[in-house]
DNA sequence: GCAATAGTTATCGTATACGATTTCGTACTC
DNA sequence: GAGTACGAAATCGTATACGATAACTATTGC
């Protein structure tokens, strides 16, 4: 459905189901902020027992995506604005990183694609949704860092747009004078790459990237 | 002992216990890479039972300190040099992000505890003692990171020196002459900070101090 | 009428138990 | 003598059960 990995759920374990499962509604937004996971009735849902659900709830724990308070239980992680802070300059670091590694990676077919999701994007500037904008943004920078040749860069990366996925609808609701902007640093990206730019300047350019987006959201809340 | 908090093990979940108990012996040393984690034995020597191991050993995996494999149990996660490389990496991005954010924040007392430290890591050069000079270089580079205002960031970086500490006694030792070059990049590290330097020259400078020490590494296997 | 407390309910935390899977050793066959 | 197949031991995976904790509610005293 999403473009998050499918796997064959038959001989998995009920841990890695439950994980999968449980992330995916969080990522998917059934399971909204705040939303409280009630062991036992995740376990019923599912139709296993709580023990492997569980430990779903502890990897998401470990992720960040789920807040976890003894005897309590396990809440969906907010995205106080505080923690959007947090996570985008995270991403911003970390996304720029795995960018400028991955651009040598990059071959012409991949900028192509790039490039003609970016163009999906300008014209969704003029119906402007914000929901599908968002989803487009993420395919776009995908195809940018998914070459990254770190795995544990990459996996940083995904785990940062896995905690903004739960607030994706309204990334760019909240600014919406900053789509136009972004599909026109998206294209200078590519030519920067395209032109083998050396690591740092791509680097550097792909953060601001970022940074701008976060620097017009704390923007409107002042 | 080291810089991690600890709690009041006392009114602490046996989960969280045991978390805390495995990932010592891990960083400890005391559970070497490639050491089988067998569920039952660990509950056994912590006197529970092994439903709280279980998930504490998949926190640990999350953090990519142990190995899991369905059926077949969890290993500490081991240092083959692609991983170290990895890891190192992913490390010099994040901790010299961290110490950029950082930098503002440190203080004068701040500035002379580390120096004194780097002091100690200079005398320690005469009769070299790769634990403890290890141990040190974490010491110093605590203090200038441990300011960084963005947890997630600072997690980060925490995870990294804690994937790296099974192998502390081994980094300064597989680079011997890597140690004096680091001393005195210490030094200048730290004038960059006092100079009030702006956040992009003392990002690189952290960033390449450690990028240079994965190259020695690297230029030794090579 | 409001606040504090006691009782109730919902939910979590952990132990025990058993079935499933893998791995290793041994015996048998070619 | 080497390779393969069978079986046993070790270990993991999950279910069920019960005790512990915290949140909620109702009642009582002021």
């Amino acid at each position: 459905m999403t473009g998050t990995a499918v796997e064959s759920a038959a001989a998995q374990s009920k841990s890695q189901q439950a994980y999968t499962a449980v992330k995916a509604r969080i990522v998917e937004g059934i399971y909204t902020p705040g939303y409280r996971l009630v062991l036992a009735k995740i376990a019923e849902d599912l139709g296993f027992s709580v023990v492997p659900v569980r430990e779903a709830i502890r990897r998401l724990e470990a992720e960040g995506l789920v807040k976890f308070e003894r005897n309590v239980g396990a809440t969906v992680s907010g995205i106080d604005p505080t923690e959007y802070l947090y996570t985008m300059q995270t991403l911003s670091i970390v996304e720029g990183a795995a960018t400028a590694l991955s651009a040598p990676l990059i071959d012409s077919v991949a900028i192509a694609r790039a490039r003609a999701v970016n163009e999906e994007m300008r014209e969704c500037l003029e119906h402007f949704d914000p929901v599908r904008f968002t989803a487009l943004n993420q395919d776009f920078h995908s195809v940018l860092f998914e070459h990254c040749p770190n795995p544990h860069i990459l996996d940083l990366v995904h785990r940062g747009w896995n905690r903004l996925a739960s607030l994706r609808s309204s990334t760019f609701r909240f600014v919406p004078g900053r789509a136009q902007e972004s599909v026109q640093e998206h294209e200078a990206l590519l030519q920067l790459i395209e032109s083998g730019a050396d690591a740092d300047t791509i680097e550097h350019a792909a953060r601001r990237h970022r940074a701008a987006t976060l620097d017009a959201y704390l923007a409107t809340t002042n």
